[in-house]
DNA sequence: ATCAACTGCAACCTTTTGGTTGCAGGTCAC
DNA sequence: GTGACCTGCAACCAAAAGGTTGCAGTTGAT
């Protein structure tokens, strides 16, 4: 689904932003992982990855005792469309004007 | 500039989105106006359209006593920009690891 | 000149939210 | 099997955010 509400909300927060990126640029990573390189506590972190989560942002892969999670910037895509649809509506405004 | 961090802030919260998409397709409107569409105070909406202001996707044109705003789909462009550089340090990382 | 309508600023309230500490349950190595 | 490490769940706290009411200052129409 396209939820946008979701993906705003979850991009919203600039610690689950730049988990995020952290997630893209660095790959996969555990909870406690994260939790060594950022300045919050790993519980902290669980909460924020459950948002993106459930914001389709990132996958979990439980292998064992750890947890791995893993973005998933497919789910960008949604984004782009929706700004283009907007900017359309934008763009169709201005040009309805301009007929009158 | 294309502050990332303004943007997802200010197109995070529903309300904000809403009056940005409302601008987007309706035209310019007024705060009062718009109070009257929206089931909130115009001074809420005062305040959101202050932040979607500093985040440079509505731009306010004073016209005597009323004070028209108008949306700047512009902005968002810097959206789709960012986006797409996570994707790209994503299919980086990708490639690295499959070429290993 | 008066009245209605629009605006901005400030105080205040309530709910959400980002974060913490504490605890109990698994899993792996030794 | 014991200890180290990782996880999940729950309670709790402080700060931020969304929203409201109230008030005073302009602008415009009649």
């Amino acid at each position: 689904m396209s939820d946008i509400q979701s993906l705003f909300g979850a991009l919203g927060d600039p610690t689950r932003r730049s988990l995020f990126e952290r997630l893209s640029t660095g790959g996969p990573a555990s909870a406690s992982q994260l939790a060594h390189e950022l300045p919050i506590t790993r519980q902290a972190i669980a909460k924020h990855i459950s948002t993106l989560e459930s914001a389709g942002l990132v996958t979990r892969q439980g292998a064992g005792r750890e947890v791995q999670f893993v973005a998933n910037p497919g789910r960008l895509d949604d984004l782009g469309s929706w700004s283009e649809r907007v900017t359309h509506q934008w763009q169709d405004r201005i040009q309805r004007l301009t007929e009158m």
